[in-house]
DNA sequence: GTACTTGCAAACACTTTGCTAGTAA
DNA sequence: TTACTAGCAAAGTGTTTGCAAGTAC
């Protein structure tokens, strides 16, 4: 990843290399495991591209998408999170803060689930709700004052 | 499940038997695998109650995740999907026709990966991605009719 | 009787679309 | 040059909220 180049990123995919989509892909890039929303990429362009338009955003957004650079993840939250990683791996939910974190596990035996049912997978997701280790320190940290 | 009253149910988590929410907890005992969203929810009752509004369904629809009696499902379209079912399942979605299929796997492992993080699993679920059976007939079909 | 719920309309947040000027190839 | 893209504004979709009238308990 050391010679990453969003302009051959894009030429691979059949995509124009326009400024606004090189640097889309590279606040992906350098956000890596925040997992932006697509406001936060706007905001993040905003310094670049002061007349940088969410629908340029979202434009953009589709045509990767599209492309297969990367993955659109709904939690249970509103907004949409981008993920430019592309290796299989699965996340770890906050509930508290609402974090997003990769995790890769061994894989999960679904064979047989997919025979019983004749479905052809492409792919599989394992979400994992709970509270992160920051917010249990915090909760125990009140918890603690309440002693 | 034979035994199945809603206003019994509703009693157990503390919340007022009306007309509406005994109507719409009947209609995801029916609808049962069909995980339908609050639109369909609200077709389904504007028979019985043809004043209903949305925020009712969705007002109800809250109290009762807010009391555990069913789990919001949320995939790449938009609208969210609600299922009753409370037993830990996973599920099927069809790329295709968007059907959700509810599924029974073995355990995941996920005890190395939370002792790694820290993180305080409250619950997890897969999705798997691909072509349901029916949509797979129907593209070997239309592809045989290119030979 | 009281606190909660309904139904309406309006507001809301996120995303998409129609269009014109502009730009990559 | 030509087909695609950016940016704007407006519309669209799913969901939430404020409030007055109504209802479960």
């Amino acid at each position: 990843m050391d010679h990453w180049d969003a302009m051959e990123v894009l030429k691979d995919v059949n995509l124009r290399a326009t400024p606004q989509r090189i640097a889309v892909l590279n606040v992906l890039k350098m956000l890596g495991q925040a997992h932006p929303t697509a406001e936060e990429i706007y905001v993040a362009l905003k310094q670049e591209f002061p007349a940088i338009s969410f629908a340029t955003v979202y434009n953009t957004l589709k045509s990767f998408l599209d492309a297969g650079l990367l993955h659109e993840l709904r939690f249970g939250d509103k907004a949409s999170r981008y993920d430019l990683n592309t290796q299989a791996h699965h996340h770890l939910l906050c509930e508290v803060c609402g974090d997003l974190i990769d995790i890769y596990l061994p894989e999960v035996d679904v064979a047989q689930v997919l025979r019983e049912h004749e479905f052809a997978m492409s792919g599989y997701h394992v979400e994992i709700r709970g509270v992160c280790k920051t917010c249990r320190e915090h909760t125990l940290h009140k918890a603690d004052t309440h002693l």
